[in-house]
DNA sequence: AACATTTACAACCGCGGGTAG
DNA sequence: TCTACCCGCGGTTGTAAATGT
């Protein structure tokens, strides 16, 4: 009873199509159409079953198939389509002129679903997934990118401080120098700034390389970046400006984690030799200071005012 | 250079709906 | 209404090519 499946059929040829069965079929359909399936393959001079010879024509050898990449708007349409209509290939391929279902479940499978899941996104659901397991990797690299924003966010800030200690914003600024002074932060020809020097910072008890802060190679896989992190984090002409963010969201909320030196009374004895301190002040901890910051340096006119000199660093 | 592993994709398999007799 | 057959669909497998060790 029934009929006998494809595969039990006696001299039926499987596995990959020569490029001569290719030709007989194509011949044989431009010429006659394809007809009845099942009756081709006789008339057709093919050892395929017409099951075969349907697949290899619909999916491969037809005239109107679009090879090659898929092109970013295709992606969007399988993803938009796959949302709405789940794995209706034949449906969402209707929507693709070229592409085959079979072509599109492929690319689905190799490519599509995992981004989703490397995104944490359920790839049958399209919603974020809720169990931490499964999006463990997502939250370990955003624990990473949130460690290095806020190493990036710290250098920043020790940039603009290094960029405040130039000699003319100094000499027109008193307030500032003293507060300069009160951080340790301050150093001379003669003695180094122990914390921040144009190619390295000090955090807490280590040093490390701005580089390392500042290169794609380095940035955390995953975490479903939009851009590039280079173009987030790249020290260029805004860093001012990012700078005087930082200072003023840290200088705000005293309750979060604070990257800036912490002030020091310099009338104090044991803070005159900053070679001692250098090793001991650690940025993180944002101890308990008698001083603050001039409030000058975090308004925009002051920037502006000294705008042309910082540039010129 | 050799081997192992991963990736990409063509092809196969089985199921279910439609239809003619 | 039942049966045999055809066709299309979605899931799965096999394998060549690419990449890593």
């Amino acid at each position: 009873m029934g009929r006998s499946p494809c595969s039990e059929e006696n001299s039926v040829k499987k596995g990959p199509w020569t490029p001569e069965e290719d030709q007989k079929l194509t011949d044989y359909i431009q010429k006659n159409g394809h007809g009845s399936w099942r009756a081709l393959p006789k008339l057709a001079g093919l050892k395929r079953c017409g099951k075969s010879c349907r697949l290899r024509w619909t999916n491969y050898l037809r005239p109107d198939i679009k090879r090659g990449k898929f092109s970013n708007e295709e992606e969007n349409t399988i993803l938009h389509l796959h949302s709405i209509l789940g794995n209706k290939w034949s449906a969402i391929a209707a929507h693709l002129p070229g592409r085959t279902d079979n072509e599109i479940k492929n690319y689905w499978n190799t490519h599509l679903k995992k981004r989703l899941i490397q995104m944490g996104i359920d790839p049958m659901t399209h919603q974020p997934k809720t169990d931490l397991f499964s999006c463990l990797p997502q939250l370990i690299a955003l624990a990473n990118l949130k460690e290095l924003l806020e190493h990036t966010q710290l250098a920043h800030n020790l940039q603009y401080l290094n960029l405040l200690r130039q000699p003319t914003i100094i000499a027109n600024n008193p307030e500032l120098a003293t507060a300069l002074n009160a951080t340790n932060f301050m150093a001379t020809d003669q003695e180094p700034n122990p914390y921040f020097s144009n190619d390295s910072l000090q955090v807490g008890q280590g040093r490390v390389e701005m580089s390392d802060f500042f290169s794609v190679e380095n940035a955390p896989v995953g975490g479903g970046c939009s851009q590039p992190l280079q173009q987030q984090v790249s020290i260029d002409q805004e860093v001012v400006g990012q700078c005087q963010m930082g200072l003023m969201s840290d200088k705000s909320s005293s309750s979060t984690w604070n990257p800036l030196p912490p002030l020091m009374d310099s009338s104090g004895s044991n803070n005159t030799n900053s070679q001692e301190n250098s090793s001991t002040v650690s940025y993180g901890g944002g101890g308990a200071s008698a001083l603050n910051w001039p409030d000058f340096i975090f308004e925009d006119s002051f920037l502006e005012d000294n705008l042309s000199e910082i540039r010129q660093i």
